[in-house]
Parts: structure tokens; sequence; C-alpha cells
DNA sequence: CAGCGTTTTTGAACGCGTTCAAGGAGGGTG
DNA sequence: CACCCTCCTTGAACGCGTTCAAAAACGCTG
């Protein structure tokens, strides 16, 4: 029995390696047509037809086209998880770091623009995989969150317990809505989005560090039950 | 060259007229199907077919399907403006104000939730004329925050001067805020966008009661430039 | 009425994403 | 060797939104 499972694992792996190396030369081939001529314009036969695959083929690895954008989720991902080390690591300012995380994102994110944009609308659709809300992002998010959680923590700053406990999904929820302020964005080079993270970055700690005083008590309870009660239902693991 | 003109004009009106019938019949069509069936099962041949008409025909009345989602914009608008009326009228209090513009608004949506969570994706596309921020929407984008200036001026609150000249626009875009949650809310009768509209109205009012106090001058400051800025770049008149 | 320009209507055709029945390819088993 | 099982590959076919050349309908003028 024990060497039945190791034969079939063998197995697997030796056909697995194959299948993923055709899997990956499909990807590969996706993100330089995407790339090269937006992603409607991009056809599923083009995509085939470059990297030397039936259609049909295209379809036995990825479920739509649509999936085919997972690849650059993981890479901008995989970059800005690398690029925001330099910040991390060596300031100790709150407002530098979320400043920084959320400037080094834009960074990477810019060649990507124009095909964001694009592909932005299934995004944004709730059945969609590529929702950042969706069952199938939660990895994703909870390592956008972790990173958020990590600028916190990191920091000189002096967090009421109740905010602690939330701050880092609100930060991450902010930076949401920078990336679907920047996905809008036609300004030149992204200006106008840049300065929006910087002075978000700046907002949101001027309302961290004034979240110490009395008169704001209520408040801070307010913010805190709000999103204690509607973030955990903003994802939609049933779908 | 008087009579000419007014000849020419009467005529349009004319022809006008009857092809305004034909559009109409479309329109209505469209609407019944999409409810019966949701956006994506109804097809173009269906709603041309049941219409009496042919599939150019409709295409020669609407630029494209979505096109036909704009008369439930149109009526969920006129239906909330009517319907908020004697709240408007009776309260005095900005949080029941608000609240109830709110409420009111979730239950005027309800019967359309299913196919607005289908079409969704087509109005987060900011290329498509369904966004909120698109230039095709400016109207009732300026109707909803004029709602929003109502709202407030109604209301018995003082407001500090610079909250005033921006709060209505970030009710506005807090309202899309709710929206957004609600497409993406799966609850039985959308019980969790309610309370989260009746929590975030509380949260508002708060906010805007606790802002009149000293220390957090700067604070209101920040959050009034960082609109004043970026609020009008969020629509795209070029587009 | 005939002629003409404009508005409206038609349905075949196009291009796309996606599906599916059919058939290899490779390896284990008798 | 033949047999079978699973994984992989194929390309024709389907349904859809959309386009377009052509024709019909209409209103006006001489």
């Amino acid at each position: 029995m024990a060497t039945d499972k190791a034969e079939a694992k063998a197995q697997v792996q030796a056909k697995g390696a194959k299948s993923e190396q055709t899997r990956a030369l499909i990807l590969e081939t996706a993100m330089r047509l995407f790339r090269e001529r937006g992603y409607d314009k991009t056809t599923m036969r083009a995509i085939a037809q470059e990297a030397g695959v039936s259609v049909g083929n295209a379809y036995y690895y990825f479920a739509g086209k649509e999936h085919l954008i997972q690849g650059f989720y993981d890479r901008i991902a995989a970059e800005h998880e690398a690029a925001v080390r330099s910040v991390l690591d060596t300031e100790t300012d709150l407002q530098a770091r979320l400043a920084g995380v959320l400037r080094v994102w834009l960074e990477i994110a810019e060649p990507y623009h124009e095909f964001a944009a694009q592909f932005f609308k299934n995004a944004a659709d709730p059945d969609s995989p590529l929702s950042p809300f969706s069952a199938e992002s939660e990895r994703a998010r909870e390592a956008s969150i972790a990173l958020h959680r990590e600028v916190l923590a990191g920091s000189r700053a002096k967090v009421p317990a109740e905010l602690a406990e939330i701050l880092p999904e609100l930060m991450w929820l902010s930076q949401m809505g920078l990336v679907l302020y920047w996905v809008f964005d036609s300004s030149e080079g992204r200006e106008r989005s840049r300065r929006l993270a910087e002075r978000g970055a700046r907002l949101t700690t001027r309302g961290v560090a004034l979240a110490r005083f009395r008169v704001l008590r209520p408040l801070v309870l307010e913010v805190h039950e709000l999103f204690i009660d509607f973030l955990p239902g903003m994802t939609r693991p049933e779908s």
C-alpha cells in the first residue's frame, strides 16, 4: 500500500510536471499578449495559437479567460511584498511606513494600469473569483492585511486597543479604495493617485494619533463596533 | 428662415414621436425580461422578438445591451426621490434624515437586487457609461448630491464651515460605499445592509457633532483639503 | 403622381468566449 | 503483446453581442 501510494504520487508528479509546463506556457503567453494588445483585444484563439496549443487545451488548464488574469495578481503581490521590505525594515514612523507601502504599490502596478482598467470590471463582479472579497482571493487578502498589520506593529505609534484590533483591516480597505481611485485615474503617470496615497496616509496617521483623546472615545468605539460587525460579512465563502 | 426652422422642428417631433414609441417599447420589454430572467440570461434576440422588432432595430435605438439598463437607473432614482420626500419634510434630526434616505433607497432597490448584482460589473467599468463616475451619469450624480445637500440643510445640525462645503459629496460617496456593500450582500432581505445604513448614519452624525472640538481642527482641515483636491478628479468628462 | 433625401427596419454575417464528443499518449496489468 | 485507465489534446460547433449593406417606409417638393 505504501508503495502503491508512493508510485501513484510519483506518477502524478511526473504527469503533473508535464502538464504544469503547458499550463505555465499558456499563462506566460497570455500575460505577454495581454500587455501587448490589452485584455479585450487578446482572444483565446490568439493565446492558444501563440502558445502552440489548441483552444480547448487552454480551457483544460484555465476555467475561462478571466482566470488567466490571476497571474497578474500573484505577480504584482509578490513584487510588492519584495519591494516593500526596504521600507518596513528601515522606517519606524507610521505615516512614512503606510505611505511607503502605498507608494511602492503604485510604482509596481503602474506598468499594468492600462491593462488593469480593462479587466477591472471582472474583478468588481461579486461572483467573480477575481473579486477582492471572493473566497478565491482569501489568501491574497489575508496576506495583504498581514502586511498592514506589520506596518502598524513595526511603528512607534501608540494605538488604542480597540483600534489596533481593526486598523489593519481598515488600512487594507482604504488601500482597496486607493486602487479603485487608481483604476479610474487618468492623470499623467498616475500623479493624482500618488498624492492621494500620500495624503491618505497622513490623514490616517493623524486620525490614529487623535484617537487617544477622551472626546473621541464614543466615535472610536462606534467605528470599532461597525467594523467588527461588518468586515467579516464582506467575504463570501459560499459562492 | 423662421418657418424653415419651425417646420424642421415639427418634422423631427413627428418622426420623433413614432420612433420614441418603438424605443419605449423595446425598453419596457427589456426591463421586463431582465426582471424575469436576469440580465445575463436575457438575450438581445429575445428582447427583439418579444418586442416584435428585429435585432438590428434594437441597436438602432440603443448603442448596446448595457444601455438598456439605464432605464433601471432612472426608475430607481425617480422612485427614491419621491419616496424620500416624507422623511425630508417631517424629520429635522440629521441622523434620522440620513438614515431615512439610505433606508428608503434600500427598500426601493430591493426588488432589483439580484438583477443589480448581475450587471454591477458593467457599472464598475471605468469606461462604461453606467459608472457612477462617468460623464453620462453626471446628471444622476448631481441630483443625488443635491439630495444629500438637502438632507444636511434641512437638519438642525450645526456643521463647521469647511465640512458643510464637502459633506454632501462625502455623504454621496459613502452612499456609493453602501451600494457596493449592498451588491455584495447576500444576507436575508439585505438585513446586513440595513444595519450598516443605520450605523453608518449614526457614525457620520456623531463625527459631524464632534468636528466642532478644537483638537479635531487639523483633522477636519485635512479631510477638507483631501476631498477638495480629489473629488473633482473622480469624474472623467473626456471618456 | 413621380422623384428624392431622410429615417427606420431588416436579417444575414462576423468575431468572440466557451463547450463537448472524440480521439491520442503514456503507463501499468494480465 | 493486448487491454485498460487516466490524463491530455483537439477542433468543430454553439450561443451570444454586435455590425452592416440593403431595403422599406415616410415626408416633402415639383
